[in-house]
DNA sequence: TAAACATATGAATGATTGTTCATATGTTTA
DNA sequence: TAAACATATGAACAATCATTCATATGTTTA
């Protein structure tokens, strides 16, 4: 049903001035999406896994591999997107690179996630 | 490669006792697997402005698809993922129904997203 | 009570994504 | 430098998921 010139809402009763304060709010299409893909990297229990590994130690692809009991190539995708994404950095030590965590937003935004869980 | 007895790593130098402290430190299976599926709900842009929009105001779901420029159907649908995480809950007021906020960790987790992307 | 309104939901579909497999790149050691 | 070791990556496949469409459920009003 077309209410002014976009049709979009079949309701009849739309609070026009409550949904115009909160476009005016909103953040840009962009953030938004980029706030989703962020969301996104922390959506998948192995990279979940491997961050909560980090947590404990610098450590190494080989171990990680170990540790969450996978391929080292599993592992090594899931720490491509936890790069891309900032959540991790990566130094060479020789024959192995060692990940650990960029900052500890990664700590914060996973202690809310569980304080959310255990209400 | 066959390291003890399990066929796992394929490296060769295995830090067996970091790998065991940190298996001892880690979350179980369950928790880890319930936390992935949180963020998998912040994990869609969709969502996430409905969110944005639930920290504005109490909305119903009529007015969040004309604010979102979304059909009803589509939003009915998110609204239920996110009811089921705990992360809004509604309560009908005549022929509507009113969503809002569950709680204020959504808020937490989001802010700390974003300061994690303005960096 | 019938019609209109508001929301919820099941099935289908196209798109996205995690893992595997094979292999390439980079580093050390003999 | 050749071989071994450690990690990275492209392609393919199966599984997951957001939206659409059609329709059902629930509420109000005439």
């Amino acid at each position: 049903m077309a209410i002014g010139d976009v049709d979009v809402c079949e309701c009849m009763e739309v609070h026009k001035d409550r949904v115009e304060n909160i476009l005016h709010q909103m953040p840009s299409e962009d953030q938004l999406y980029d706030l989703a893909e962020l969301f996104k990297v922390f959506g998948d229990s192995t990279r979940i896994r491997i961050l909560f590994a980090l947590f404990e130690a610098e450590i190494c692809v080989c171990d990680l591999a170990e540790t969450l009991n996978m391929t080292q190539s599993a592992v090594s995708h899931q720490l491509k997107i936890l790069k891309q994404a900032r959540l991790v950095r990566s130094r060479r030590e020789g024959k192995s690179v060692i990940y650990f965590l960029a900052d500890d937003h990664v700590r914060t935004i996973i202690g809310q996630g569980f304080e959310h869980l255990s209400e």
